[in-house]
DNA sequence: TAGATTGTTAATCGATTAACAATC
DNA sequence: TAGATTGTTAATCGATTAACAATC
């Protein structure tokens, strides 16, 4: 009984791809599915999967497997997506709008709840519905709202700034999508979204040969 | 000397991050950096950049560091940086069209050489000046511009089936922002952009306290 | 029941860190 | 020279895989 055992966060990043595929397979109809066969639709092994899911419980049947929908929604449930998300966006330029508008994720509750910029021409303007705000506002509003989560997306050279007014402003969670490594302090989780550096680890490997 | 061992991937994926964070360095001027320093920038310990760089040769200078420019040119080098590269775009929706508009691609030797979508009403339309063309027309394409890598911006259901295309007319890297993990042959190198899963790996952290 | 598959422990593998001789 | 820092080896740490008793 590992319950009680912080998890190792690689088994945490693994999760959410677990939970993706038991969606597929709930709407594929399927309604039991083994470590086997889950782990051969994302390429992870079996034993990966009985392993990772061990840290957070007992969900399978042994001869039988998993099942799917009940298997979901307690992984939902531990991460936390049983209840939806609400986000700051800072950042209202091409990239910030891309965001806004992007559907996936209001359908996986990650509710984009306020906009910031620090341009006073895009201060006013809307964006999806949602007015952008100036960024000396991110204090207030982001207190107001209960909000422990946010989006960068600035320039690299006004990234620290704004993840520091953000960690001071008591946001716990940070997806960066601003190519620089952000400095914070213990207990403030960071991610980025770098597709540069990405298709930069892939050329190595076409330049070799 | 271990410059002829195949080096780790997480060591590969390291790579980019180096080479910006140098990038950053010889902008604001500074000519010397040692691992102690570089590593402070970007949150890996000193040792871990000396051994990394161990893999693909000697860079530095004892009591001195590595001369940035230099360690920067190696390492651009190594990664195959030294050259531009050719990438098809599959899918022109909204996704599609941020990324060939995504200044940071082209900067840094990403160019969209080609665009494809499978819908008849957006082939022929043309997208931050490239002409979207059928996908259908991918194998003749890739083959004639020499395509290696190619990015997948279509949605999850659609992916599999690109990829295998892509695979069959020779590329051997994709990008893909297709919430779908896929399925390649050996020597096929894929990465995913994948921002739901991301948060959602971070929602776990804040539920939890 | 017999066959299948889990959850878990132990073995293996790989990556990170520490330490230090070499040397600028 | 003395101080600093590399490149590398060995030690440590952590993650993955294999194996199997438990049990559906």
């Amino acid at each position: 009984m590992s319950r009680t055992i912080t998890p190792p966060d690689v088994v945490v990043r693994r999760l959410p791809l677990y939970a993706r595929s038991l969606r597929y397979l709930l709407r594929e109809g399927v309604n039991s599915v083994s470590s086997q066969e889950l782990g051969e639709r994302i390429n992870v092994t079996a034993a990966q999967i009985r392993k990772d899911l061990s840290y957070f419980g007992e969900f399978g049947k042994q001869g039988i497997g998993y099942d799917v929908e009940r298997l979901l929604e307690q992984i939902e449930q531990i991460l936390g997506l049983d209840r939806a998300w609400a986000v700051a966006l800072v950042g209202a330029g091409h990239l910030g709008e891309a965001i806004v508008r992007y559907e996936g994720f209001r359908a996986q509750g990650i509710h984009i709840a306020a906009i910031f910029d620090a341009s006073p021409d895009k201060v006013g303007h809307s964006v999806g519905g949602i007015e952008i705000q100036h960024s000396t506002s991110i204090p207030t509003v982001v207190a107001q709202r209960g909000i422990e989560m946010a989006i960068i997306a600035v320039p690299a050279d006004r990234a620290q700034e704004v993840a520091d007014v953000l960690v001071k402003a008591n946001v716990r969670a940070i997806l960066s999508y601003a190519p620089t490594v952000l400095q914070v302090p213990d207990g403030v989780w960071v991610r980025y979204i770098d597709p540069i550096s990405v298709i930069h680890s892939m050329t190595f490997y076409l330049a070799r040969d």
